[in-house]
DNA sequence: AGTATAACGCGTCACCTGGC
DNA sequence: GCCAGGTGACGCGTTATACT
């Protein structure tokens, strides 16, 4: 792996574990049934935690290093540990059956709403949000961001499939195999897309919670606060 | 102005999961 | 069991920012 791969794979380990640091320290303090859905999300369904440990992911960047260092990188072994969770969409609308306040993922569905075709808004918190293309781009000004939907149409030039039994010649074969592949990997393109628009929106959707919770926290403490005067006066 | 570094997005591969 | 879709990881290119 070269340098810069290496620090984006520590990188999003990192913001993951911060990510589920926050979880389970709200988990923790505020009682939270989200925070209590999302950690049943950590585990696998095979019961075995799916989320390295801070220590673990030290290891494996570690590991990373000298392994870089000899020329081996034991992909199966960083797979073990980082075991994956489940989808963006699946966590986001079971955090938002919990939370009424939270955006659900809308599936892939265009022209019902009366919003522009492929564009959905979401009422989102201030943050700063930027990216190389401008595809996203919300400035603390803008209280709303749009998230383009993907465009389902196949791109001109992909030709459906002719039947196996029509095929002949070996070329035709080659031919077919080509086009198989060229359409799994275009789909895939697609996919990737998608999956990244999602999983922006979950981490976005996860920061609103933290600084929800931040000034639930807050005002919390200072109820603790104006209580414990009450119930406590000064004896002078 | 040139360079270094960080941050980000994209395409692809490999693997996992859920639906059939 | 097969297949389509979802997603982590990787490698690469681009852009923004800081530094010299």
């Amino acid at each position: 792996m070269n340098k810069c791969g290496r620090k984006k794979y520590i990188k999003t380990n990192l913001r993951q574990m911060t990510m589920e640091t926050i979880e389970s320290q709200q988990d923790g303090s505020v009682t939270d049934s989200v925070a209590e859905s999302e950690s049943a999300h950590m585990q696998t369904q095979t019961g075995q935690n799916s989320v390295p440990t801070l220590a673990q992911v030290a290891t494996i960047a570690e590991t990373d290093e000298s392994a870089e260092s000899e020329g081996v990188i034991d992909s199966h072994k960083r797979r073990e540990i980082l075991s994956r969770r489940p989808s963006y969409r699946k966590i986001l609308n079971e955090l938002s059956s919990d939370v009424p306040g939270v955006p659900k993922i809308e599936e892939e569905k265009s022209e019902e709403e009366g919003t522009p075709p492929n564009i959905a808004t979401m009422a989102v918190p201030t943050s700063i949000y930027q990216t190389s293309t401008g595809q996203y781009t919300a400035t603390g000004d803008m209280p709303t961001y749009q998230i383009r939907a993907p465009t389902t149409a196949l791109p001109q030039g992909v030709v459906m499939a002719a039947s196996p039994g029509s095929l002949h010649s070996p070329q035709q074969l080659a031919e077919e195999a080509t086009r198989k592949r060229e359409l799994r990997l275009m789909k895939n393109r697609e996919a990737a897309k998608e999956c990244r628009r999602r999983k922006k929106e979950y981490v976005k959707c996860l920061e609103s919670r933290v600084a929800v919770l931040e000034v639930q926290n807050k005002k919390l403490i200072e109820e603790l606060e104006t209580l414990k005067d009450i119930c406590s006066p000064k004896t002078d």
